[in-house]
DNA sequence: GTCTATATAACGATAGAC
DNA sequence: GTCTATCGTTATATAGAC
């Protein structure tokens, strides 16, 4: 895995290439990166790189699996934690759109990385031995059983979280350009959201109590 | 633009090779596209490409703005209908979600490509002359005056619409492999969302009338 | 217009000195 | 471990015959 490749006898240069590495693959992905670049990029020999990692290959996938890794587990984390369905709900709006902002080309580096070799993901998954979100489907299913939210397919509904979450980072140059918006208006858009999509979300599943019932409480 | 290159007197190899680019460039972005490739995918010699298009930049400019019209005359074909507001919605998720099945690499690469040079959109915008969907942001800022939809910004309204079309469709190898689901099965997901995704979206932005009011109805 | 052959440049990768 | 210099390949692009 990729930790073998960062372990504990790691030299400062092994860090600093991989960090420069980072920056110019997630930015501009495998086909469109250069060695040189990286190279001048972690102020080192072109050289240097092939003595630490051989290949081009070999740089990119130690670059590919640890953002894999990055991405998944604030995921898991956030869907797999010991939460009422609706605060997890909270939780993951704020949290996942938080860290999407401090590493906006992450879903768009590894969603084009995919679509040009799905093998990767299966590699990943054989390597690192991860599941579905199966916590958070129980979840769902529970609650549509005990009529807390509309009878929904939890894939349904794990998607439209994640699409509302993540499009508006990975498409945003293209949306700030569609309709104008500058870069500081477009982030107090995203902050909107943070604030404003989990309640509106979790209005969309509830099953409100008829009003009767609702005078009890 | 676009259509000045493939005019009436355009030739049968002309159109070929904008096939063959086309297929190329989607699957594979810029970058990852070899112009041995396109030949190849035309039925025709490498040369024969330079001679309609002087440089690979050319060729792959001709390819991307025409996506780039393609995708968003889509878009705005519907969202500047002249429709009440939850047809149009129904409309556009209906008919937007087919669109993309059957183009289903083209969000991703106009998304990728603009990431990489954003200034690609500032000259498609200055060539086309293409505008904000203004009808419908004004739709959806009457209807919240109206008190028929829950009081929401027209921006996050069209965010989320684009949010739950696309993203499934772009991060599709990317969900299949998360959560273990075959090509059939995940086709059956998409058409499902195409059945569901408005009436579940009306409802979370409509007023409902209290029971009062509705008897009269 | 279409081909073969080739120029030219860029890029990944290695050899060898220090 | 880090550098300079260079090899070998692949890519875009052009020249020139047909």
């Amino acid at each position: 895995m990729v930790n073998d490749l960062i372990n504990s006898n790691s030299s400062t240069t092994q860090i600093l290439i991989l960090k420069a590495a980072r920056k110019i693959f997630i930015k501009k992905g495998l086909s469109g990166a250069r060695m040189q670049e990286i190279a001048d990029e972690a102020g080192i020999n072109k050289a240097l790189l092939h003595y630490y990692y051989r290949t081009k290959d070999n740089l990119f996938n130690a670059v590919f699996m640890e953002a894999l890794k990055h991405i998944q587990s604030e995921f898991f984390i956030i869907l797999n934690s010991d939460r009422d369905l609706f605060d997890k709900i909270r939780f993951f709006f704020d949290r996942y759109i938080s860290f999407l902002q401090e590493n906006s080309f992450l879903p768009g580096f590894i969603i084009h990385e995919i679509n040009q070799n799905p093998d990767r993901l299966v590699e990943f998954f054989k390597n690192a031995g991860i599941r579905p979100p199966i916590n958070l489907i129980i979840q769902v299913s529970e609650e549509v059983k005990n009529q807390r939210i509309i009878p929904i397919n939890p894939i349904q509904f794990l998607l439209n979280m994640l699409s509302l979450a993540i499009f508006p980072i990975i498409a945003s140059p293209l949306i700030k350009g569609i309709f104008e918006i500058d870069d500081p208006d477009y982030k107090d858009i995203i902050e909107q959201r943070k604030k404003e999509l989990a309640e509106w979300f979790i209005d969309s599943i509830m099953i409100k109590k008829s009003s009767n019932e609702e005078q009890k409480e």
